[in-house]
DNA sequence: TGTTAGCACTCTCAAGAATAGAGTGCTAAA
DNA sequence: TTTAGCACTCTATTCTTGAGAGTGCTAACA
């Protein structure tokens, strides 16, 4: 689809549209065109160029004698194309820092504290997807013995993540043979991402090619359980009662839509990971976010990355209707401390 | 508070109206018990009855030409002295045993696994507490080196609850150092519950009695860093949109308030732990539960234990009008399950 | 040719009126 | 003590009406 031409008037008028609908959450009148923006046009004149917009499919119509509002496909072209990108102030970028500034230490509370700050400082709702683990470098593995046919695999990764495993195992292992087990898993699989190491662990050629000498029954044993993850990426959600306020989910329908889709977990991760351009801020606005049930909703995400390497995503949720460039701000400066962060804690 | 005696057919109407009325979520005609209650009397006599009950505070009215609905008094006496306790089905109970089949392995995964079941087959909204850490005991210690100036710990808990922990250490420690220091640390510490490890590393005192002459620097540092966890207790929720089908949920305003109560978390932990009875069921009516926004829901508790020890709490949430005699047995039920689950991986 | 004023037309929304129906409370009889 | 009957109250629904908002179109104007 080639995105017609647009004279500047279109443009002006447009984008004087979206914002006004952004503000009032109604539809806009001709007349409030030219009470609230000095264009220098008449009323009758802004219909005119509402038709033509319209035609082009940029603005629609509840019904015959009401205002605008845009389509998604206006929106699409207000987020290309005319809005002008919203510097944060200073005390929004402090907001962000200091939420941060309590939960240095533990990986899990990054990713928690990241999804409030997001959904308090944008009043929608903020959503935080853990870097997937396949993708995560192993640091270090520690195997901790529970009981006779237990023992506890911790792995620590390269991003701070930890997991720990419960893995059975066929026989008691003495505390120097676990030792053992462990000093040569960590000499042989740390700095290797998990996937790797996942590959290695399922094929008996790959492992003798590993091990060598020092592959014994125990140490295949325990390599596959310790790294038979499921793919497990961990969704943080936070601000979901954000949407009670706002105007058009003032009908239960349509909110309870949108909390089904929140309770499922997996779809959230699936629509922050999708089609993911590694670089920048994207925006899925309303239906194209392809989630059944958030039609109505738009999406601003985000890849944060250490290294060069992109761990997670995050993002916000909020209507359509958001004020596109301030939440674009707050996401990308967001992924930016988020992923500084963890380039320090690397 | 006195309970009033009733005679049998008021105990009978009124057990009919709280039956009828959880059914229908309305007003119970004095007509309608006639035609689905085979009791015998004429709905003059049942409305004169039902005008004692009201008097007596079990019944009210939403208005003059309307049916009788239940007092949060009036389901009080029902769920003490009226209800028939409701078997759980074969079914239901293979429902409940089956969720945890696949999660044994994980700490974490059995709470959120355990909301799952509670809300799927109450249909109503499932909730766990997971055990105060401080009362847990203390199985293992493990301390892994991050980089020079941090180390994790590792704390493996009798219940099987891992927690890990990063800790900042003032100056590098050699490996050997830190494997003397992790056994000499499991030597005095393991088998105490955190709350008194944590006086103990608190106390230079109680800390001297305790490691003599093997205290060092770095150990009381890392004993100090390593149980600094804050009070620790993670709610599991699920099944939140359970509550859209409920017809008294059909305005946005009650929705509202009682999902910005869920989402505080700190307030539902509140709601579960305050004040135990620390054996059996507890079921605490309307605005009983206490928290403000949540008057019109019900909560049915119950504390989940291993070897004598209370380890959390789990619960549904849902409408007054709920089938208290199944959930009951549902939160029984579960509760005696995830039990018997620590019981068996003490 | 582009812009504007004027006006008829359309549609929504809120308020009022009328009606049907449900259910009670009371009274008097069984 | 129970019941039948009946007047009364309140709700919920439907229909109507009128006001108001906003458009689209036409004709005049620069």
């Amino acid at each position: 689809m080639t995105t017609p031409v647009l004279d500047s008037r279109k443009h002006a008028v447009l984008e004087a549209i979206v914002n006004c609908y952004n503000r009032t959450a109604e539809p806009v009148s001709s007349q409030k065109i030219v009470r609230d923006y000095d264009m220098g046009l008449s009323a009758a004149t802004l219909r005119n160029t509402m038709a033509d917009l319209e035609e082009l499919g940029y603005l629609t119509h509840p019904h015959t004698s009401a205002g605008r509002i845009p389509t998604e496909q206006g929106y699409r072209v207000y987020v290309d194309s005319l809005m002008t990108t919203q510097k944060l102030s200073q005390r929004e970028k402090q907001f962000i820092r200091d939420g941060y500034a309590s939960s240095r230490r533990d990986f899990e509370e990054v990713m928690e504290q990241t999804s409030k700050i997001l959904s308090a400082i944008s009043h929608h709702i903020g959503v935080v997807l853990s870097p997937e683990l396949h993708e995560s470098i192993l640091r270090r593995l520690e195997l901790i013995s529970i009981d006779s046919e237990h023992i506890l695999a911790v792995l620590l990764m390269a991003s701070g993540a930890v997991k720990n495993q419960v893995v059975s195992i066929p026989k008691d292992l003495s505390d120097e043979e676990l030792y053992r087990i462990n000093r040569i898993l960590n000499e042989k699989l740390a700095g290797l991402p998990l996937k790797q190491i996942r590959q290695i662990s399922q094929d008996p050629a790959k492992l003798r090619a590993v091990f060598d000498l020092h592959l014994s029954d125990p140490i295949a044993t325990v390599t596959r359980n310790a790294f038979a993850l499921e793919q497990e990426t961990h969704v943080y959600i936070d601000g979901t009662s954000n949407f009670f306020s706002q105007p058009e989910f003032g009908e239960v329908q349509k909110i309870e839509s949108l909390f089904r889709v929140l309770e499922q977990k997996e779809q959230i991760a699936d629509l922050l990971s999708s089609q993911q351009d590694p670089l920048g801020i994207q925006v899925l606005i309303g239906s194209e976010n392809g989630c059944e049930g958030m039609e109505m909703c738009s999406v601003v995400r985000s890849s944060y990355r250490a290294r060069g390497n992109q761990l997670g995503t995050i993002g916000v949720i909020g209507p359509t209707r958001m004020a596109y460039p301030h939440i674009v701000s707050i996401v990308k400066f967001t992924s930016q401390t988020i992923s500084e962060l963890f380039e320090e804690s690397l």
